[in-house]
DNA sequence: CCTTGACCTTCCCATGATTGGAAGCCCTAT
DNA sequence: ATAGGGCTTCCAATCATGGGAAGGTCAAGG
């Protein structure tokens, strides 16, 4: 299997498939005698796996912790458990974070007459010196487009 | 006032309020006679400004809508509404993402056992094939780093 | 046999916001 | 005068992903 077809069955980008490869989270596909990668049932398995786990929002290096359980037949699934609680914790964090943002932006908007007159509560806000609703924690969990 | 004070008066770095000057998202500041450069009051609550919205998950390019707004003493506060309450259908999309997540990770989790033995619910999702809980789009709200 | 088009290869670049570091200049206090 | 800290610019890295160029390969059809 070509690393096109592996890609479509997957639901991995063929680029992305040579990133996993390249960084060593997926270990090195087979060649053909021309030169292209190769893929067998399980690595589009393995393929499948990595893309479910990014589907749940977990970073490349969990993902590695979580293939080499995957692979370890005597693992323990209370490694696997504390990941994926982790993983909720690391999540519910975000979602504090963001809905602090929402609550604010929602009590600044409430505020906001929202007409042709440029008075608005929201830019006082942004301004400083006025009163602070949901102060939200520096670590920012932003809006990052990717 | 030089850009070490205007950083630690604003909460933004010094680095980053070179990045924006850079960038265009403010105005470069005035020079001393040796090349430093120079901040006023006003620069500093313009700073704040941005560091506010950053909290709150703008994007940069949104800022620059607001400031745009800001300036613009006859602007409608309509629109700086309208930017606000985007913003918060933004995070809401992001947190319903996330919770999902959450949701499917939960679930998978409090079917494992958790304790020594390797069979586990978790790592049998993630190969695929098995029942899906939460199907989360493929968009990705992802845990990034930043 | 040769061409065409779809596929593959590697390599480089860009994203967004931020941080880190190096090399070199400036200012203040001792 | 010298030490230290702050300032300058420039370059690089982060993380996951996509875009694209330049060139090799494969299968089908003329």
């Amino acid at each position: 299997m070509n690393i096109g077809e592996a890609a479509k069955a997957s639901g991995v980008s063929a680029k992305m498939i040579r990133y996993y490869e390249q960084t060593g989270l997926i270990p090195e596909a087979g060649r053909s005698a021309a030169g292209y990668r190769t893929y067998t049932t399980t690595e589009v398995q393995m393929l499948r796996f990595v893309r479910r786990a990014r589907d749940l929002g977990f970073t490349v290096d969990r993902i590695a912790e979580l293939l080499a359980l995957w692979r370890d037949r005597s693992r323990h699934s209370a490694d696997v458990k504390r990941l994926a609680l982790s993983q909720v914790e690391g999540l519910r964090r975000k979602i504090r974070e963001m809905e602090d943002m929402v609550a604010t932006l929602e009590h600044l908007a409430h505020g906001c007459n929202g007409d042709h007159r440029p008075d608005c509560p929201i830019l006082a806000d942004l301004e400083g010196e006025t009163s602070r609703v949901a102060q939200t924690s520096p670590t920012g969990a932003g809006f990052g487009r990717h």
